[in-house]
DNA sequence: ATGCAAATGAGAACGATTACCATTCGCATG
DNA sequence: CATGCGAATGGTAATCGTTCTCATTTGCAT
């Protein structure tokens, strides 16, 4: 359901390639919200698409060069990717079972213009990640 | 002047040994506030003292989990570290020169401890990083 | 001064990511 | 539909930051 149409690459200035539908497919209507590149490549070959690792690690970045998925640099040295909505937001991590919630808050992104004017700085962008554990039931404390 | 004394170190739980001597003379009395091992390892070898790379990634761990020093993910994939003086805050790094600005908004910091509560989470820590243009003289553009 | 556990340092190993490069693919053309 | 060519792929080697291994050295209590 909702193949992923070559329109949406093609007018994103990217040849639309097996490798680069599948991918992108995966994010459309996969399970996982947020993706390493392992976890990409092994999602892929788990429903039997081949696709090189290196080539899962150069479309990620080509992606989000072009606008169409984020990355996000969360602790334990690998990148993530999502899709990219059009709304930013940040994220909450849980440090025992690794689920990442979304939040977005107004009153913390003016804070963070205001400081930054007042420091002589122009904002290109920025990234807060609040590293927490939950209380709530939904929390299976793996990992 | 200002030589760090051994009970710096021995009240911190560790030995008092001459690498790690070095290492934290070099963030108390150092002209760089915010270094990765390399950097340190560079500096260390520019004074005529030499550490060995695994030393300097040892003891910097150390340090951290000591509490001397605070460990920070900015991008680019290494690890920076700075003197832990009590007071947390975050950063703004210019894309340009790479100059670290320090902050602290006491606004973004409640707001934090408000959206983890509402989502039913239990703050442990975070990370704040935003990436900016100097547009004042200083920024000497270089990187 | 002596002994021994802890620390060091040179280099190997590691995990994530990128670079290389021969082969394959997408797609425009006849 | 066959052909051609530049772009894309994917296996593998290389790179980068960091950690591990282990033989040697050091701090420090005796
Ligand atoms: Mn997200
Ligand atoms: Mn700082
Ligand atoms: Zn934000
Ligand atoms: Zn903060």
């Amino acid at each position: 359901m909702d193949e992923t149409p070559p329109e949406h690459l093609k007018s994103a200035g990217l040849k639309s390639t097996l490798p680069r539908l599948k991918i992108l497919d995966l994010f459309k209507s996969g399970s996982e919200r947020h993706m390493s590149a392992e976890e990409v490549y092994k999602q892929l070959l788990a429903v039997g698409e081949n696709v090189g690792l290196a080539t899962v690690y150069r479309v990620l970045t080509q992606f989000q060069q072009a606008g169409l998925l984020v990355r996000h640099n969360f602790e334990g040295g690998k990148s993530v990717f999502e899709l990219n909505e059009g709304t930013h937001h940040d994220h909450i991590v849980c440090l025992q079972c690794g689920h990442v919630e979304e939040f977005y808050d107004s009153a913390i992104e003016s804070r963070q213009k205001k400081v930054a004017a007042e420091l002589g700085f122009e904002i290109h962008d920025h990234s807060l990640q609040i590293y927490a554990n939950c209380t709530k039931t939904k929390c299976p404390n793996k990992r």
